[in-house]
DNA sequence: CGCGAGCTTGACGTTGTTCAACTAGAGTGG
DNA sequence: CCACTCTAGTTGAACAACGTCAAGCTCGCG
């Protein structure tokens, strides 16, 4: 990782979060103090699952992976960030730990504001904290649905549902040139790499996808809707 | 459900949550003016999945399981709840939905809180928003947990973890008698009934945990925790 | 006494993992 | 420029894990 140049400021950075919106000149310039940007190499981690949390991430660029790993050293792969988007953890608060990790897919940069700086804003402007409980709840809304695909979908589905995530809430297109390996899609969904190959073959051969290499093409999204709810 | 008296006062709540220590007496008196009591029968629905989130509750006796249903009506059970607990959900502040059922396990009883009254407390009183962040985050944690048990973990250990849950979370106690079905305990490990209950008799023959009907005995929890981690 | 709901057991089938072998492409050094 | 290696991707076959189906059981209750 290297430190970057300090070349924008929060109060008109161009990927303010939507959460910091209603804070104060003053608020901003203060979060400003107490940031630096830092980027990341394709591969490189940055934040790792039992690390203190000592600061929260603004997305600027790039792409992350946020991961959890279990003691067999298995991956199950939670989100896909992108700008503006923050990386922050529930160690906020709670114990100041970080419950999962965070790498960079491709070479990223991100803007890490100290916690402390974040939670004194917090503190002070009564907005932002409910603003920020709404967006807790709102990724509490998410984990329940990747929940459900988990534990209640076979193969078929939970494929189908990574391949929906990925074009409609990542690259937002049905053709898309991912930087994700085969082993991190599996991840995405739970499944052994091999077994997620079988299945985008499928998809292939029965016309809902294409791809080559790592560029994929969703011919028909309303069949991968129709198979995430079926099965 | 029934109305019950209003026989207590949130002020001197024997079931009064952590979260609301630091309320003033004003703050709790306001949200005394907006709750009612209302008792549940074993088996009653209290909040529907799906539903307008109108309350949070405060449960005050007895217990309740927290479940999400998919589209096949299969069940997947979140988290048991006794008191002093919070049944609130993901919907406050976003948008206003039920995301998960919940039932009472028991004769059951809660405070219905008006949710408008709790987002005024918690837009006036810092110390409360910045507490129930912390909770969402705590809640966050062991969703993770919950995470990995089903997903990368066999029978053997998603039954080992219901088990522990039960015990250590729940009863408080090694040896407890419980009012969850079969399928409620499959529901917990998201197994199909006949296969967890194929694994209690593994456990019981090997002489983990004893049972007759509802009635559990952990014997060794150590072997139960070392099922867990290895599988 | 009979009925019904929840529990239990066994046999069987399906789903998904594991293992091993093969391939293709990208570096690396002689 | 050509072996060589290393990694990621792919395929097939064997296997294990788990679910489904069907039958019988128990116990409380009318």
């Amino acid at each position: 990782m290297a430190q970057g140049p300090k070349n924008i400021n929060c109060v008109n950075c161009p990927f303010k979060l939507t959460l910091f919106q209603h804070l104060t000149k003053d608020e901003l310039a203060y979060l400003d103090e107490n940031r630096y940007e830092v980027s990341f190499n394709a591969g490189e981690t940055i934040f790792k699952q039992g690390g203190v949390l000592t600061h929260m991430a603004a997305v600027t660029s790039g792409l992350f992976k946020i991961y959890l790993e279990d003691s067999n050293k298995n991956n199950l792969v939670l989100a896909i960030t992108k700008p503006p988007g923050i990386l922050g953890g529930p160690g906020f608060m709670t114990d100041s730990k970080h419950y999962f990790s965070v790498s960079a897919l491709e070479n990223s940069s991100v803007c890490l504001i100290d916690i402390k700086a974040f939670e004194k804003v917090l503190r002070q402007n009564q907005e932002l904290s409910i603003n920020f409980i709404g967006y807790l709840n709102q990724k509490h809304i998410v984990m329940y649905e990747k929940l459900i695909s988990l534990t209640h979908k076979n193969m078929h589905g939970r494929v189908a549902d990574t391949l929906l995530y990925l074009a409609n809430s990542v690259y937002n297109s049905s053709d898309f040139n991912t930087t994700l390996s085969r082993q991190d899609l599996a991840d995405l969904s739970s499944l052994a790499k091999e077994s997620y190959i079988r299945i985008l073959k499928e998809f292939k051969d029965s016309g809902v996808i294409q791809f080559e290499g790592n560029n994929f093409k969703i011919i028909d999204q309303k069949a991968l809707q129709k198979i995430s709810q079926i099965s």
